[in-house]
DNA sequence: GCGTGTGAAACAATTCACAGCG
DNA sequence: CGCTGTGAATTGTTTCACACGC
């Protein structure tokens, strides 16, 4: 199975099962059926199975899956086993919470630099990094090797931001900024907006 | 065309066309092709027009949408024209953040109570706010008229949580806590993962 | 001509239902 | 018997393509 013959949507539901497993793992449960899976994470047994036939066979009939097994195949096709290195862009209050969040660390990802270009933070202690300035941007890519940035910066610098880190040799971007960005087909956008998701949900109230 | 008829992708990508529009405004543009949306916020014209055919006629042949009345429409839909209460559990450092989060502000949220089970916590002020102990959660509920709640507490805790909130009369949760939830289904929870956003990037990498 | 609104067509995702195996 | 893995059927979403009006 190519990578691109597997919907974005099932990628998009593997780390929820990941999750899962982790925490099942950790509580020292053995195997899971696909129903009983599918119960804590709100989708189908036939989507969960379904889901994992894209990638192999994992589970044994009449049985299940076994929890860590599977929880080990999650994290390979996904590449969690491996440690990423991430470049944080912006280190206003959000930037501060990114980095004081203790679950990237746990999770194998590293925010390894914090850039601005503001002159007042520039310099400025955030957890036990420094904020650098943004003409730094090309070199803390090639030290710390980050294919993922983080971008936290207000909306109208996102676009221009996006395009130099992308310059800079960044794949992927977790854009916290309340901007759509346009940028090739290659590079991995993920979107995180609560003001876009309050206003989906109070269209149901 | 009731609320259920229309497909919550569509739904989902609204606050995307009203956002962009309302740059569009600031900007003092006046008319705007779906063509010229999509491009923006990277859909096609096709899925621009028939999205907004679910809610009317907002377009004029030949010419395209009228930027501000657009945006009302939308505002309009989304019930984003209206002010909405929000209370928040968990006054760790996402939750700090979150309180000085300006944007929930401008958009018309009121982040009106903040709650916290830890006694260390409660009594200290965040913003112009104090913490108040869970004790108070229905309380808070009411005098504040809030339909909207945001978790910020840890994954352990979150369940609990959500189920106190819904009892609570909450209706909507913006969830923070790498948790998915069980609740009724009339319940309305949006996610908000970073880690699972990066795991799912990872795979493309 | 240009650009909307919309059925029809194409494509994508989910659910069904069951063969097969432990 | 229980539960996976999977084609087939169903359901949902996007794109196409064109009539219509400015």
């Amino acid at each position: 199975m190519r990578r691109t013959d597997v919907p974005d949507v099932v990628i998009r539901r593997l780390p929820l099962y990941l999750r899962c497993l982790t925490y099942m793992a950790e509580r020292g449960q053995s195997v899971v059926s696909s129903q009983e899976l599918g119960a804590w994470v709100g989708v189908s047994s036939a989507q969960i199975r379904k889901d994992l036939s894209y990638f192999g066979e994992f589970g044994r009939q009449g049985l299940g899956y076994e929890v860590t097994y599977l929880r080990d195949q999650l994290r390979t096709i996904l590449q969690a086993d491996k440690r990423w290195s991430i470049v944080l862009v912006g280190a206003g209050a959000l930037g501060h919470a990114l980095v004081n969040y203790r679950a990237f660390e746990s999770w194998n990802y590293d925010l390894s630099a914090v850039l601005d270009n503001d002159p007042e933070k520039v310099g400025q202690p955030i957890g036990d990094l420094r904020v650098r300035p943004m003409e730094d941007l090309v070199a803390s890519v090639h030290e710390t090797g980050a294919k993922i940035a983080i971008l936290a910066v207000p909306a109208e610098a996102a676009q221009s931001v996006a395009e130099q880190l992308v310059a800079a040799g960044i794949r992927a971007i977790l854009n916290y900024a309340p901007m759509n960005l346009v940028l090739p087909a290659e590079i991995h956008v993920s979107y995180i907006d609560p003001i876009a998701s309050l206003q989906s949900t109070t269209f149901y109230l």
